[in-house]
DNA sequence: TGTACATCAGTGAACGCGCGTTCACTGATGTAC
DNA sequence: TGTACATCAGTGAACGCGCGTTCACTGATGTAC
């Protein structure tokens, strides 16, 4: 039957979403096609008029998983006073909220070694999207020229990324608050001014 | 038929190590039973002659990976002047070398998020060897106290591990190594003592 | 305005494939007598 | 010492299952006349 004129692209949209989710939360080959379309109370078949494959699908939603956490870290920075607002993009994502919510959370963090194993022509495309994130976080990073907002992005974000990480092969929560306890504190005395 | 005596303990380890190297290499998803036992000279059916599961083998494949790195990395220290054994294991996990060489490289850089999936018990088992990585390379970390070193091998070697992460998502070489060169640089300034 | 036809988002059965796992079997070597 | 039997690492066919993908079909709405 013919569908109303905007339920296309709502359907793509909460495909994308509850992909970027999924793919998130249990890996690239985690869920399936056939299980998120049925999330959404449709059927697999209807995936292919939306994406050309799961691969496509795969890009689309770590892009898109990019673009949700920029926004999270950039709401924490707009609530933060002035000065501050690096401290809350740390303590936000160094927090056991964003450890447990890894389907709401960093992309790379929860992704990032999936992606390295994409060939060169799929990892350029999330590339892009990974730099509109340094680019809206530039104005919040210490550093006096271009030079050093870029390299103090690639030490902190890698850093957190990295903290996240093993956090999340810890099996003792006491022992994964150590680790982002250890990160906060460390990576707030290397980038932050004192409040 | 019946096989020489010490050969099913010789065709364990050529199993673990295999695997060891291609679940780093392609995640646990990526090769399979069959691929994996091929590639010995083997069929697929004698595998479970060793292992109970594929999870029991990556369980064991990944505490293998970490034996394998924290080794290298002793082997850097011990190839240093005195003092100076945590720049050579900086400079080591940083490398481009370490970072091609995803299948011999860090077990938490390659399947991190992986085992950050999988059930408490599993992780619980892995983090023993962790663990004993910690000890292992406590001798060279600064701090003055146990939880002061403690502190530091959480920040430095999860920033590491993120560092290696994010510089694998990157498509272009050059980028890949100005994360790892502004990541070095740092580390180094703030773990290791001049020479 | 009314009617006939075209459109196309979504359906659901079907296909092919690869994968983890099982199992009856093999046969050279070790062991018991 | 020689013989009969037990052992068990490894074989390879087979099974069941889930997954990505395809495809003929549906039928309410948009469009053309």
């Amino acid at each position: 039957m013919r569908y109303p004129a905007d339920q296309k692209a709502e359907t793509h949209k909460k495909i994308l979403d509850a992909a970027a989710r999924s793919f998130r939360e249990h890996g690239s080959e985690g869920h399936g096609i056939a299980a998120l379309m049925k999330d959404l109370g449709l059927t697999h078949g209807g995936f292919y008029k939306h994406f050309e494959s799961k691969e496509d699908l795969f890009v689309n939603a770590v892009q898109r998983g990019l673009e949700e956490i920029r926004e999270q870290m950039l709401v924490a920075a707009r609530g933060a006073r002035k000065g501050q607002e690096l401290r809350a993009i740390i303590e936000y994502y160094l927090s056991m909220e964003h450890l447990q919510q890894i389907g709401g959370g960093c992309a790379i963090a929860a992704l990032g070694q999936e992606i390295g194993r994409q060939p060169v022509h799929i990892r350029a495309q999330i590339n892009a999207t990974q730099r509109a994130t340094m680019v809206a976080l530039s104005p919040f990073l210490p550093g006096k020229s271009v030079v050093e907002k870029r390299n103090n992005f690639f030490v902190l974000f890698s850093g957190m990324t990295g903290a996240m990480v093993m956090a999340r092969t810890i099996a003792d929560p006491a022992v994964q608050k150590e680790i982002l306890a250890a990160a906060k504190k460390f990576y707030l005395d290397a980038f932050v001014a004192k409040a």
